[in-house]
RNA sequence: GUCUCGGUAGCUCAGCUGGAUAGAGCAACUGCCUUCUAAGCAGUAGGUCAUUGGUUCGAAUCCAAUCCGGGACACCA
């Protein structure tokens, strides 16, 4: 149990005994004691003075005499300030937990409950590489697959591949046309990009093409369209040359925007494109072919990326192999009348009722839509895992699709609804904006990753000790940790549900508060207790420290001990900002500790302790330090070097 | 138009289940490497917590309105 919920419990005790109350531990707020006063922990009495009677000074010295008086094994001794009551814990409750905790490898873990839940991160399209915003949501599933572990919980790692469709089939098109049979082997190219380089080839045929018609429509010359899309672009077009729209910059964008986008359709390589499309739903066997062979491509691309980003999956689904699920139960929901058909064939559901719209789920022609396959999805994945939540990690453009998805399949009744959570996350944006990749403004995960290795190679040249006493292997190790480490921090440490600004100009900073910093605070400690100079260390399991703690020293301690309660917050949080933020107290707290000096003497040194007694507790305290930090960064994806 | 998320130091962000004088990092400035790693430490400077009103002993935090910005509301995914 940690100090706080002790501290609760006690409380808990103190007030409803003094005032004969009922007091639950909710009604106890406590927080840490700002550093100006003497004390941990306090109490604020405040709200307890309704029933007391008295004033806050009073009421807080009867409760704390109460508590010392009860708790003197929890509880030395209290001071009041106002309606604060500030608690110094025993040093001998710090020294017991670190007794307990020094040697646990896997500090803040929370035993098994047996449950599951599925995260499903990552999701690509395999008609491009991964960028800056892969990124954000690959760390950010795979960080909290590791919190909700930590948690208690087994957890299954998902990836839904959206492997078919057409995007798929403008690379496979634009290869055909323009690729002359090229392969990632001739070129040299990696997969994804390769593939890639042909999306991007296609947009720019696209849009050669359009530009063409836009003119002509413009022009009131309506010749590729029909009837029905010629009377739209009329009124368009008559709408551009008001004087009121032609003021309005937002008004001519929209307009200029639908007329784009209806001539982007009527280009030839769009029309093929389509045509390829219905080709591969057909099952016609060259176009399914290339389709397997780019997309083979496309994954060989992926794995290297994941791997070296250290990012894996349990539970591998296509689309390609779900996109037809989900049509029995629209089928059941028609049975059961939760669902409509209208007119011309196509199944609706009614949401008014829940303030949202109609929402269509399966197309006039039988075929099924994005929300079609996602319930068939969900049923499939909880046929096979029966989990208690399963969560999307997801980005925050897609609220109304999730909340629309669970309230559908409350509706039909699914066991899987309750548990379906959104993990929501801002995009990551450019000072300029949204990155597009229509426009080719995007970060590239690989090109960032590279550039991350190489920044920290030239940072371990400039400022690494004994350089020459690391081996070839070592370095290039070490350059990775802390290159792909730093990046991952840099992704994390910020809040997820806000969107983040990065700017490519200025790269990810090896100082301050970043990953770095905390895997360097770890070697710190890792050469203290590898330094031969140490000397012999006895067995300390059973090691009893008898001298009063020094001021960081005990810091350093009450950290240490909220490490599973910031573990759990991350998990009620969903947040794995919460950890890195924790993780950079730690390492900065560490850090001062180890740097304190009076008069030139370092006041915390271990080798050079003033006793065995401290020499042996800051060998704990230290190991556990270093512990804690592993395991926050673990819990972040990221790895620590023993030295750098 | 409706819904939704955000606005805290020059910049990037913590803090938001109400609590003491609002915190970090970067950038700027001052110091600190003959003693466990200076990717560090200590310090200075920098704030109408978007605005207004309300609730409260107490508001950056809760409520309402307003202003500014993002996103969603597809027979796209």
């Amino acid at each position: 149990m940690s100090v706080v919920q002790s501290i609760r419990q006690a409380a808990v005790v103190a007030v409803n005994s003094l005032y004969n109350q009922q007091v639950t531990e909710a009604d106890i707020a406590i927080n840490t004691t700002k550093p100006e006063f003497e004390g941990e922990y306090t109490i604020v009495v405040f709200t307890f003075t309704k029933f007391s009677r008295q004033k806050p000074e009073e009421t807080a010295q009867r409760i704390g005499e109460y508590l010392v008086a009860h708790n003197p094994e929890l509880i030395s001794k209290f001071n009041v300030v106002k309606g604060f009551l500030n608690l110094s814990i025993n040093d001998a409750y710090w020294l017991n937990y670190l007794q307990q905790q020094f040697q646990n490898t896997n500090p803040g873990m929370q035993p098994s409950n047996g449950k599951k839940i599925m995260v499903e991160y990552s999701s690509p399209n395999t008609n491009k590489p991964l960028h800056l915003g892969h990124l954000r949501n690959n760390f950010l599933g795979f960080s909290i697959a590791e919190i909700i572990k930590a948690n208690g919980y087994e957890v299954i790692k998902a990836n839904l591949v959206n492997d078919r469709g057409i995007h798929i089939c403008k690379s496979m098109l634009a290869w055909q046309m323009f690729a002359h049979g090229d392969t990632p082997k001739s070129t040299g190219i990696k997969g994804d990009h390769l593939v890639g380089d042909y999306y991007v080839k296609f947009e720019t045929v696209v849009k050669e093409q359009a530009e063409i018609i836009i003119d002509r429509a413009l022009e009131s010359d309506f010749q590729d369209f029909d009837e029905a899309e010629t009377q739209k672009l009329e009124k368009l077009v008559t709408a551009l040359h008001k004087p009121e729209v032609k003021a309005d910059k937002e008004k001519t964008a929209k307009i200029m925007g639908d007329i784009k986008e209806m001539s982007r359709n009527k280009t030839e390589i769009m029309q093929q494109a389509k045509i390829m499309l219905q080709q591969w739903e057909a099952g016609n066997p060259e176009v399914r072919e290339l389709w397997g062979t780019m997309n083979s491509w496309v994954y060989e691309g992926f794995d290297e990326t994941y791997k070296r980003l250290g990012i894996d999956f349990d539970q591998m689904y296509f689309e390609s192999e779900t996109y037809l699920l989900g049509k029995d139960l629209v089928a059941e929901g028609l049975r059961k009348g939760v669902l409509f058909k209208k007119e011309d064939n196509s199944v609706w559901i009614d949401l008014t009722a829940d303030g949202l719209d109609q929402k269509l789920l399966l197309r006039g022609d039988g075929t099924s839509v994005y929300m079609t396959q996602d319930l068939g999805t969900a049923r499939l994945k909880y046929d096979q895992y029966q989990m208690e939540k399963s969560m999307y990690v997801v980005a925050d453009e897609q609220n109304y699709h999730f909340k629309v998805l669970q309230l559908i399949l409350q509706k039909l009744g699914e066991p899987s609804a309750d548990g379906i959570v959104h993990l929501s996350y801002g995009m990551v944006e450019l000072p300029e904006g949204r990155m597009k990749s229509r426009e080719g403004t995007v970060v590239d995960a690989d090109d960032l990753i590279d550039e991350m290795i190489s920044t920290a190679e030239q940072k371990t040249q400039e400022s690494a000790k004994n350089l020459d006493s690391f081996s070839e292997e070592e370095l290039r190790e070490l350059y990775k940790t802390v290159g792909i480490g730093s990046m991952k921090f840099f992704l994390l440490r910020v809040d997820s549900k806000k969107k983040m600004i990065f700017d490519p100009s200025e790269s990810i900073d090896l100082h301050g508060f970043t990953g770095p910093f905390v895997q360097y605070a770890y070697a710190r400690i890792k050469s203290i207790l590898r330094d031969p100079e140490l000397g012999e260390v006895p067995d300390l399991s059973a090691f009893d420290a008898k001298e009063a703690l020094l001021p960081l020293e005990k810091e350093l301690i009450i950290l240490n001990e909220q490490f599973s309660t910031v573990v759990a917050d991350a998990y009620k949080e969903l947040s794995p900002s919460v950890i890195a933020n924790y993780a950079f107290q730690l390492a900065q707290t560490f850090n001062s500790f180890y740097a304190e000096k009076v008069d030139g003497i370092p006041t915390y040194s271990v080798k050079r302790a003033a006793s065995e007694d401290k020499k042996y507790l800051r060998i704990q305290l230290i190991t556990h330090t270093a512990n804690t930090l592993k395991q926050s960064l673990k819990l972040l994806g990221i790895g620590v070097p023993e030295r750098m």
